[in-house]
Formats: structure tokens, C-alpha cells, sequence
DNA sequence: GACAAAAATTAGCAAAAGATAATTTCACTA
DNA sequence: TAGTGAAATTATCTTTTGCTAATTTTTGTC
């Protein structure tokens, strides 16, 4: 089992080059529109990423929670600015690192970009295992497949983020619930 | 732009270990349940990776297709077998690479590590693209977002295919063409 | 603890999708 | 080119989802 903390790995120098960050319960992060250069760490508490949509609605892509690395793929590869907005649901500890420090030192570190290879190896298996679950499993069973992995993510964060996570409708996850419910009887 | 192809990159030098392979059209080229460790390129022809459910259904994960290189993150990773079937869809030709030999030509060469880092960042970008998608998108989105950002897919890959790949079944994908076509007179 | 605001549920209706089967079209091969 | 089998379309019916709005529940704050 791979684990993407920051502890847990070699590489604890980066540390020192990292700035703490302190995030209160529903502030935005980091805005749509800019071109976020930095990796961070959570310490503590849950981030949320969302599409804003021509029609004022907020899609969840997904969330990043405390023990977890982060960083926004389209600025760090292509130095374009986000599409996203990433918000704390709770009370956030961050640590920041900027990107263009990991370069230069991962430019002659072998063992770093090594670590660097096992994170966008582990990012790249999740999202396919998100892909999976839409080929194969109805919205119903995305659900209970999030509430076996990750139990927890059910109880910290609202409703309506876990429906657009997982592809419906707030209402129609309530649905969801009410059938599970009474299945379970 | 990033281009997946062996032949623009600085590593041809692994081309030496290459052994080519051919697979003529409707083939398996591996079975589920194998545990398989080589990456390769594809110099011509399309294949399909899908899943067999409980059901007997096949459902389309993905396609790779000639310029690309593909790899089961799975066995090359995790050294886990493949859930998923690899068949080829048109006569293909694929050069083999083992990925110990990779591995080993990696171990202390920055540079291929660095373009190996490269694979994971786009095929991770790719994803989350598919993600996005599932997440924003109706069924009827997604495949007019096929049709434009693939458009030799849809001529070259059975309907079918391309209906599990978008997540709805083949009579819903008809339904679908059949609801566009009417829209555009 | 009372109040206000947000979230979740419910309801009613329309649209889309799944399941199954029949029919038509297409593609391959003898 | 005729025939066969697979693929695509169509049809019918059921289930699920989306949309909108009303109602209930929950949450947070004073």
C-alpha cells in the first residue's frame, strides 16, 4: 500500500523550504482563474474542488483531506491557470512548498523524482479507479463504494458535494438514501 | 503539447530492447488475470481494454491506439493481475519493452525517469479528463466531445464500444445519434 | 433556547436511460 | 453475389434521473 504523506517518505529536507498555512471553514483557497505553482500538504481538515458552471452551479471533482499531498496538475505541467476553485469544508493546516523549488531540486535528485514518479503513478491509478466506477457501477453503488472506502468523507462533508462527486443531483442522491434505507429493513 | 510517441522522445535507446509483436484483427492480446509486466508501443491498429462483468457484458475502459504508449498500472505497479481484457480491434503492430529492463536502464538515469515522470503526469491528466467529464457532462455531451476531439474513433471502433466507453448502454447510445441527427436539421 | 439560513427531503411531472425483444442494416466470407 | 451473423436501430415498458418548488430538518449564531 502505497501512502501519499510527506512523513512517510525520504524526503523530509522539502520541508524545510515549507511555509505553514492556516485555512478557515468554507474559505476559498485558492480562486478560479489562477496559476497555482505549489505543492501542499494537509494537516488537518478537508478540501474541497469544484467546477463553477455557466450555470452558477458548483460540480465537486473531488476532495483532499489531512494526511494528503495536492497540487493542481494544469498549472504545475502546462502552467495554465485552474478551472477549479478549492475551498475548505473545515478548519485547514496546510503546508506549502513551491513547485519551482521541488524542480530545481529534483533536478539532479534522483531519489526525489523517483518520489515524484510514485506520486503521479498513485494520483494516475486513483482517477482510473474513479473511471472504473462510472463504466461499470450505477450512482447508486458509486456510494456505497464511497461509504466502504471512506467512511468518514459521508459524515464530514454535506450532502449535496458527495452527489456532484459522484455524478447526480443532490435530489437525486437523497433518493439514493431513501432506497438504501429501506432495502436495509 | 505533449506528444506520447517513443520516436519523439530522447529514448530511442530503449528501442534496442524492443521486440515487435502482431495481432491480427478481433485478437486477445491479454487475457484477464495476467499479470503483465511490459509497456508498449503501438505502431498501428487500435486496441480495446475493457471488463467482463458478472454479467457477461463487456465494458469498455479504454482504447490506445497507434503513436501511443499503453501499460497496466495495476501489474506494473502494484505487480497485481489484470481485471481487464486487452483485444486488438484492427490488425496492430506493437513493439514490447519489459518494464524490468526499464527499470533497470532507470534505476541511475535521470533523464529516462524523468520521462517516465512525464508518462504518469499526462496519462494522470488524461484521467482526470474522463473524470471531469462523467462529473460535468450528460451521456449525449461526452460523445459529441468524442466526436470532436476523436473523430477517427467513432468511424474506426464499433458503436457498441463506444457506448460503454461513455458510460450508457449501446441502445441508449442509438438513441442518442438518433436525438443529435434530428437536432442538426 | 430562539431564530435565520442552509441543507435535505419530498412531491409532481418530464426527460432520459435500462432491459428485453423484434426488426433492419451492415459486414464478412464462402 | 448470396447468405450468415453481428451490429445497430426501433419499439415497448419500467426505472431512474433531472428539474422545480414546497416542506421539513439541521446547523450555526446570537
Amino acid at each position: 500500500m502505497r501512502e501519499d504523506s510527506i512523513e512517510n517518505n525520504t524526503h523530509l529536507p522539502l520541508l524545510q523550504f515549507a511555509t505553514s498555512k492556516v485555512i478557515a471553514a468554507s474559505e476559498i483557497y485558492i480562486p478560479e482563474g489562477k496559476i497555482f505553482k505549489k505543492i501542499i500538504y494537509i494537516k488537518k481538515g478537508i478540501l474541497r474542488i469544484f467546477f463553477l458552471t455557466a450555470s452558477g452551479e458548483e460540480k465537486t471533482f473531488f476532495f483532499r483531506w489531512e494526511g494528503q499531498i495536492a497540487a493542481i496538475p494544469e498549472c504545475i505541467f502546462d502552467n495554465q491557470p485552474t478551472r477549479q476553485t478549492w475551498q475548505a469544508l473545515e478548519d485547514c493546516e496546510l503546508m506549502e512548498i513551491d513547485f519551482d523549488i521541488v524542480e530545481k531540486l529534483s533536478a539532479n535528485n534522483i531519489s526525489l523524482i523517483k518520489t515524484r514518479l510514485g506520486f503521479a503513478e498513485k494520483m494516475f491509478l486513483d482517477a482510473l479507479k474513479r473511471v472504473e466506477s462510472f463504466i461499470l457501477d450505477k450512482p447508486e453503488e458509486r456510494y456505497q463504494k464511497l461509504i466502504i472506502q471512506k467512511p468518514e468523507i459521508i459524515k464530514r462533508v454535506a450532502d449535496k458535494h458527495i452527489a456532484s462527486f459522484i455524478g447526480v443531483t443532490p435530489v437525486s442522491l437523497s433518493r439514493i438514501r431513501k432506497r438504501l434505507a429501506s432495502q436495509k429493513k
